[in-house]
DNA sequence: TATATTTGCGTATAAACTACACATAATGAG
DNA sequence: CTCATTATGTGTAGTTTATACGCAAATATA
């Protein structure tokens, strides 16, 4: 075999949810090629650091952002995805809450930025695609695996977390039906706090059971809405 | 950043399904490292051609064997995974009728071999946990979409699915829900034929309808035996 | 010809899901 | 202060889906 020369990037896909709107977190090129175009957070992986690592650090160089959990996606490796020559990246996703992290642009990123997955930019390289896949394996996700911790506050009514399924699965939920449902589940604790946010009726408030509910995530339990 | 010298291969998990018992195609090194052990079959991808193609070349070249889909699995990275240097590798798994197949070992490999899944031998660099990592993605996937065309004949009894799905499982299931269940899901034509293995009722043959079939396991149907 | 073996089918019960409406506790306008 | 508005909180009946279970039919073999 001739001496391989295939260089090795990884990739970072993080959503994040507020109120309502699904965002993915983007930065502004500051290099050739694609200089001043938008693109998913990455770079080179180092010889010496694990893939998880290496995408840990280039999420935190070009965003600022620290996320402890990301999830390997993808491995995107089509011989012309890259103009500089054969790159192959592997993508992971992660979920936040975009108001628990304050953006810095550093490193390779004239910016970082929340785009609405319903309003993008024009991506660089195959980032679309790698978008999309994105997209499609966490509306999967959602069916069968419990979903919210990563994406609420540590307390709150039930009301955001409806609001959150109705949102990811972009489609209206019933109520009562839902509400039954995840009490059902028991991984949340239900406490002794009221918020009230305008009129209406105030709301108690909840919180993840850490224990049962990342048990429940790890089996993968069956979910459907 | 100092230069990248990251190797990129390539892993090929096959699982053959036969009369009730699940294996994986395993080659026997030839070079060192690992030199007359078993492994995965796999090796480093060239530089202008796809992962895909990479795989399915290297399977070939080294079993003999060509498999039309491999699915992508997990891509293995941790730095000291190799001991000839840093070595990520991209694993993809399948899924045949190991007497479709002739096994021819050739480049690389000395032997190529089927090994029952629960009597395998050491293996070489975390060719373990790649294999896992592939049991229990295959034990996943046949509870989300429907499993058989891949490991069954093109005609069969109902009794092989049957015993497919008792194996893969690794429990058993309602004979008569079980086939109530198939049969409502549409992906089955009875033919009007028969078969008659040994002492019993002859069992009538059954094929899958591909369109159906595929379209079922493209929507990622939820499938609860 | 009788026995063993495998296929093929139906029904009753339990569990899960779906649809649906009204009382309660607050805010805000007049 | 009162009434209209808004969001929360809960129960039940009907439907669908899943589970449990037994017996007759068609062949091979002793």
């Amino acid at each position: 075999m001739s001496k391989q020369s295939i260089k090795l990037s990884v990739d970072a896909v993080v959503f994040g949810y507020e109120e309502g709107n699904i965002s993915v977190l983007l930065i502004k090129r500051k290099y050739d090629p694609f200089k001043g175009q938008w693109a998913i957070p990455g770079g080179f992986v180092e010889n010496n650091e694990s893939l998880e690592d290496a995408v840990e650090r280039e999420l935190f160089e070009e965003t600022g952002i620290k996320i402890n959990y990301l999830e390997q996606l993808y491995t995107f490796g089509k011989p012309n995805r890259d103009p500089r020559g054969r790159v192959v990246s592997i993508a992971y996703f992660g979920l936040v809450r975009p108001n628990a992290f304050k953006l810095y642009a550093s490193t390779d990123a004239e910016q970082a930025q929340w785009f609405n997955i319903n309003d993008l930019p024009k991506l660089s390289f195959d980032h679309k695609e790698i978008l999309k896949t994105a997209i499609e394996r966490l509306q999967g996700k959602i069916t069968y695996e419990p979903i919210g911790f990563e994406l609420l506050d540590k307390k709150f009514p039930f009301s955001d977390l409806e609001k959150l399924y109705t949102t990811l699965l972009g489609r209206e939920i019933d109520r009562r039906n839902f509400r039954k449902k995840i009490v059902g589940l028991n991984v949340l604790d239900e406490l002794d706090e009221k918020v009230s946010k305008g009129s209406g009726r105030p709301a108690n408030l909840f919180q993840f059971n850490q224990k049962r509910y990342f048990q429940l995530k790890k089996e993968g339990i069956i979910f459907e809405i």
